[in-house]
RNA sequence: UGGGAGAUGGUGCAAUGGUAGCACGACUGACUCUGGAUCAGUUAAUCGUGGUUCGAAUCCACGUCUCCCAGCCA
């Protein structure tokens, strides 16, 4: 094995010996299953990049089935969006679509023949019934009253709750196993209750239902799944998927269980990001700063950076909590080699170069990505009046500060060695205007003359305004869940909206999601709220930030 | 006080009875027309106690801690 080959994760391990061992007649076919209840987030990726990754590489195929067994949660809007973002993240089903709902019938004549052998029953206790019979984590259950009907009697009720004779909550079909199973899900689990509600697909065909634990399992065989990869939480399912195959004497994938992804500074139940959309506290599923494929997507993270961070954090069994840092990494990877670089000054401060003359516009040549020679270069407006960054300036500059100060010298990036040579301040002595003096003879850097610093600046004359959203961490803490009161840890400055930057007239047209790397700033991407005139960019991510580590290290040893 | 699953640097993943390694982070330094990138280096870990063994992160025993399960959700 190389240094740099990765070893195989236990998921891959025991599907590579499985195949070794002549079992699946060599095939692997793997599925995911989400239920189309809300969008897809980075979990789901971790999930994705696993089930088509290892049919992938063993060369098998990856179904993409809808698990829409609760009408009351689902919507079409969730089952596009999924099948968009799945595509998006760079994965293809190919004629492998399905639908549980797709199975109802097959499900309904299998539960038939469950009740046939003895193995389900119709129960008419009520909710708070059964969950007063099922027992506790402690002690066993007791058995319902209505346990031991007659196959005759099941059997005709079951037909009629079909039918649609009974009200919802009254009647549900149950598994008969063992309500003395110290494993919970083993204690008669309800395979159907009974819902008058419209399903988005299968409309008002139907008035049961089956529960996730009678759908799945089945399906998968339907589908000749051999791995069925869930999360861990499903572990305690697992005698129960087998018990419905076996009992069926049907085709019996294998299902394994991981380890779910968790994420810093984020949360990532569906529930609690439906309540962050639904209470306005982000603007949507797709807001920037939301954990979601398309928040990511419009926060201008790449596809195949989100891949590599799925690639990195493994697969495993323990739980865990991956540092947000990684994803970062990960994005500033990918867009380091593609991003074009480009001039932007996000907090604006007029310069004035007293000896440049009024009416002059040279184009200096601009390198578009020194990672990539064949990305080309471009042409920036050069002029007397410049924007520069207001950070970029001092007037009492701490030690280490190679940037501009009064007496002091920078080199305009691809352009002169300015120096600053006065300050114009307003009434209340804040500085509006620095006035400087440039060498003609240092244009695009041509001198060896020794200046520490390089800053960003872009042509006051030029220059397109534009608006700028700079994200932090959703939430304060990196573990925000741990918290009853999870919302509190919300960061109230999670969005920072800037709407008096200045681009370089290159990004003119720049399309909606283009990335663009903001010299020494960050990655940007362009917002879908961008328009011609109005342009608007996202931060995927800042820049690594040497500076502000130095500043805050000298800060606290008192420099 | 039921059942299930886990525990390796700050974080995540390896090592499958034989030198505890990789990545992220952090910290040094080199280089640089981005304080970016790149390069070199440093830091830092086997939950505890016993046992088996020439040798244990790995096997055994007993503890400890964490996570999941009592939806007619998935």
């Amino acid at each position: 094995m190389s240094s740099t080959e990765k070893s195989p994760d236990f998921v891959r391990e025991i599907i590579a010996a499985e195949i070794a061992s002549g079992q699946w007649d060599g095939r692997v076919v793997t599925r995911f299953p989400p239920e189309p209840n809300g969008y897809l987030h980075i979990g789901h990726a971790k999930a994705i990049c696993l089930d088509f990754g290892v049919a992938a590489e063993f060369g098998g195929r990856c179904h993409l089935r809808f698990d829409d067994t609760n009408p009351t949660k689902e919507q079409v809007e969730y089952v596009e969006s999924i099948k968009e973002d799945i595509r998006w993240l760079g994965f293809d089903w190919g004629e492998h679509l399905y639908y549980a709902s797709d199975y109802f019938e097959q499900l309904y004549q299998w539960a038939v023949e469950l009740i046939q052998k003895g193995l389900a029953y119709v129960d008419d206790l009520s909710a708070d019934e059964i969950r007063e019979y099922r027992g506790t984590l402690t002690e066993p259950g007791r058995e319902s009253p209505y346990r031991n009907r007659s196959v005759e009697e099941n059997l005709d009720l079951f037909a009629r709750m079909r039918a649609g004779e009974f009200p919802d909550g009254s009647r549900v079909l149950r598994a008969k196993i063992d309500m003395a199973s110290p494993n919970l899900n083993l204690r008669d689990p309800v395979m159907y209750r009974i819902r008058h509600a419209t399903h988005h697909r299968t409309g008002d065909a139907w008035c049961i239902y089956p529960m996730y634990d009678w759908a799945h399992g089945q399906s998968d065989s339907i589908e000749g799944i051999t791995h069925s990869l869930c999360t861990m939480e499903y572990e305690d399912h697992r005698p129960l998927y087998d018990w419905f195959l076996d009992a069926l004497g049907i085709h019996h994938p294998r299902q394994i269980e991981f380890a779910r992804l968790n994420l810093s500074h984020t949360v990532m139940s569906k529930r609690k990001l439906l309540q962050l959309v639904n209470e306005g506290i982000v603007t949507g599923w797709d807001d920037p700063r939301m954990p979601t494929l398309s928040g990511l997507r419009r926060r201008g993270y790449t596809p195949a950076s989100i891949r590599e961070f799925c690639d990195r954090i493994g697969v495993g069994k323990t739980q865990n909590l991956i540092a947000v840092e990684l994803l970062e990494h990960c994005v500033r990877e990918d867009l380091n080699k593609r991003a074009p670089r480009v001039m932007a000054v996000l907090h604006p401060l007029h310069v004035i170069i007293e000896n440049y003359p009024e009416d002059q516009v040279e184009e200096l040549d601009a390198v578009n990505n020194p990672e990539d020679a064949s990305m080309g270069t471009r042409k920036v407006p050069f002029t007397r009046e410049l924007w520069i960054e207001q950070d970029d300036w001092r007037e009492h500059p701490p030690t280490k500060y190679f940037r501009l100060s009064p007496g002091a010298e920078v080199r305009l990036r691809y352009g002169y060695i300015i120096k600053c040579v006065g300050v114009v301040k307003n009434e209340r002595g804040e500085i509006v205007q620095v006035r400087c003096t440039y060498d003609p003879a240092t244009r695009g850097g041509a001198t060896d003359r020794k200046v520490k610093g390089t800053i960003h600046w872009v042509s006051a004359r030029y220059a397109l305004p534009a608006e700028v959203r700079l994200y932090d961490h959703l939430f304060l803490t990196p573990k925000p869940d741990e918290d009853e009161n999870w919302q509190a840890q919300v960061n109230p400055n999670s969005l920072e909206r800037l709407t008096n930057c200045y681009v370089e007239p290159a990004l003119a047209n720049a399309a909606p999601l283009a990335h663009f790397q903001f010299e020494r700033t960050g990655y940007f991407n362009v917002d879908p709220d961008s328009a011609a005139g109005r342009l608007v960019f996202n931060r995927t991510v800042s820049l690594r930030d040497t500076w502000s580590k130095i500043e805050k290290k000298e800060a606290r040893s008192g420099g």
